[in-house]
DNA sequence: CGTAAGTTTGACAGCGGTCAATCCTCGTGG
DNA sequence: CCACGAGGATTGACCGCTGTCAAACTTACG
C-alpha cells in the first residue's frame, strides 16, 4: 500500500521466512514478566546500567506483556501515539526519524537489553519509528505504570531518568561523530561500538553478523552506501578487518581503535 | 593556566567588561526561587513546554539559588561530578562535548528558559561542559531535591522525564541535519530554529544578534568557520538575509524555509 | 532459471576543507 | 589621540573526500 521510497527506513518487502498473515504485529500480549523476558540480556546490558537490584525488581513488577516483530515489521511508527516503552528481548531493531521533505535517517541500532520509545515521553507521540532487522521479541512496558507513584514508582522514575540521560549522551557523541569524523573514522567507531556491545552480551567482540544493510549503516553514519562499501574494502586492504557481506571479523582491534585518533 | 587550544569550546580570554576577580564563579548562592528567576522566560519557553501549572509550582519549590556566569566562564565542565541542573534565567550558553583525541563539538546553544545539565543524570558526571556566551544568570536546581519523593516529587519527576525526552528528540533531529543536509540547509535550519526560539521569548523573529562566533556555529553545524562565513554571504547574495558580523536580519523567511526542502 | 535486492567497484565531478591574505573591530599602550 | 596588535570575519585559490552515476557480480526467492 504505502508508496515505498528509496529510504533506509522502509519496511522490508521480502518477508524472509516470516509466516505471513501477521500484518498487525500487535497481536498476542502474553502476560510475561521482564524477568522471564530474556532476563540475562536485559539485566546485564544497557538497561541494567546504573540500575540497582531494587530498580530491576521494580521494573519487573511493571512489565506485563511481550510482543514479537518479524523482519521488517515496525514496532511503532513516527507520529503514532505514545503509550509504552519496549525493552528488546531478542533480535535487533533500528530506529528512524523523518524530515518534512521525506529525507530519513537511522538514529540507532538496538540490541537485546536496550530500551526503545523514550522519545515519545516528551510529546506523547513517538518522534521516531522502530523496525525489526530480524525476527525479534520485546517486552512491553506501559508508561502509565511507571507514572503511578504506587509500587516503588519513585525508584523506577529515577532509573528511567538515568536511561534517558544516557540516551542524550549517546546522541551527543553521535553528533560529534557526524560533525567531525571522516568516513573511515565513522565506520571504525561504529564497528568498535558494535563490538563492545556484542561483548557485553556475551558474544564474540571480534566476529559478528551485521543485521543491517550498507544503506542503513550509511544512513546512520551520515554517508552513502557506496562510501560504506568502499570504506569496508579499504579497512580490509589495511588488514584491520575481514568482511564477507554482512559477516565481519575484526583482525586488528588495536589498530582499528587507533584509526579513531587519526 | 589551561593550555588553550584552537577549539570552539574554549573559554574566552578577553573578558570584555567583566569586572575581573571572579575566577570562582560558584560564588553567591542567594536563595531565590525559580518564580523570581526571570519567570516569564522560564515559564513560557522550553522548560514550560508540556509542563502543567502544577509541575511549575512543584519546580518552584525545589529551586534554591541562582548563579551568575560572565562571558567565557564555564557553568560546569565535562567530567565534573553531577549535582544540579541549571535553568537559564538570562543570557546564552553553549554546551560542548570532547572526544578522546581532543576534538570538540558544540552540541547546543541555550537560551533563557532552557535546562542545562541533563546529561549528567545517567552517570553522575557531566558528559559535556557549558560555557556562557555573554554575562548570564541561571537558576540552580539541586537534583537530589528532585529525587526526594517528598513535596510533589512524582509530578516533577514526570516533568523532568518529558524534558529529557525532548532533548533526545532534539538531538536526533540534529543528527538528521548533520547526516543529510548540505551547508546551506544546515545554516538555514540553524537560523530558522534560532528565529522561532527568539520569537517564543518575545523577541523579533527576523532580526537578532548572535552571541556565538562563526567557529562555534560551524562546530555546532559540523562545518568549518570559513564555510559558515561563505554560506552567510551566499544567503545574503540571494536576498534571504542581511548580515553584519553577528547581527542577522531575515529578509525572506518564506524562502529561507523553502531552502530546507531543497 | 529469471528477477529483484544487495554489494562491490570504477569514473568523474562538486562541495566543502585547507591554506592564506585581507579587512574590520576593539582594547591597549605609547 | 593615534598607533599597534589580537581576534574575528571575509574572500580567494586549490584540492581531496565523498556523492553521483553506472555497470558487474552475488545471493535469495519465486
Amino acid at each position: 500500500m504505502t508508496a515505498e521510497t528509496e529510504a533506509p527506513c522502509g519496511q522490508h518487502r521480502r518477508g524472509s521466512r516470516s509466516v505471513e498473515g501477521h500484518d498487525v504485529p500487535s497481536a498476542e500480549h502474553a502476560r510475561i514478566r521482564l524477568a522471564q523476558c530474556s532476563p540475562l540480556h536485559v539485566r546485564e546490558s544497557c538497561l541494567a546500567g546504573g540500575l540497582s537490584q531494587q530498580d530491576l525488581e521494580a521494573l519487573d513488577r511493571l512489565t506485563f506483556s511481550r510482543r514479537r516483530a518479524h523482519l521488517g515489521e515496525p514496532l511503532y511508527e513516527a507520529g503514532q501515539a505514545f503509550g509504552q516503552l519496549y525493552a528488546v528481548g531478542s533480535g535487533t531493531f533500528k530506529s528512524c526519524v523523518t524530515l518534512a521533505d521525506g529525507r530519513q535517517q537511522v538514529t540507532g541500532f538496538h540490541l537485546p537489553g536496550e530500551l526503545l520509545g523514550l522519545d515519545g515521553v516528551g510529546t506523547g507521540t513517538y518522534a521516531s519509528g522502530a523496525i525489526a532487522l530480524e525476527d525479534s521479541e520485546v517486552c512491553v512496558i506501559p508508561y502509565a505504570n511507571l507514572r503511578d507513584a504506587s509500587s516503588a514508582g519513585a525508584e523506577v522514575q529515577g532509573a528511567i531518568a538515568r536511561l534517558m540521560s544516557r540516551e542524550i549522551v549517546r546522541a551527543h557523541s553521535l553528533m560529534l561523530m557526524l560533525g567531525s569524523m571522516n568516513a573511515e573514522e565513522r565506520l571504525a567507531a561504529f564497528l568498535l561500538s558494535f563490538s563492545s556491545r556484542m561483548k557485553a552480551r556475551g558474544f564474540s567482540p571480534t566476529e559478528f553478523h551485521l543485521r543491517m544493510s550498507r544503506e542503513e549503516i550509511g544512513s546512520f553514519l551520515g554517508m552513502k552506501l557506496e562510501t560504506v562499501s568502499r570504506t569496508f574494502s579499504s579497512l580490509v586492504q589495511k588488514r584491520l578487518l575481514d568482511v564477507n557481506k554482512r559477516h565481519v571479523r575484526i583482525v586488528d582491534l588495536q589498530q582499528l581503535q587507533s584509526a579513531l585518533a587519526r
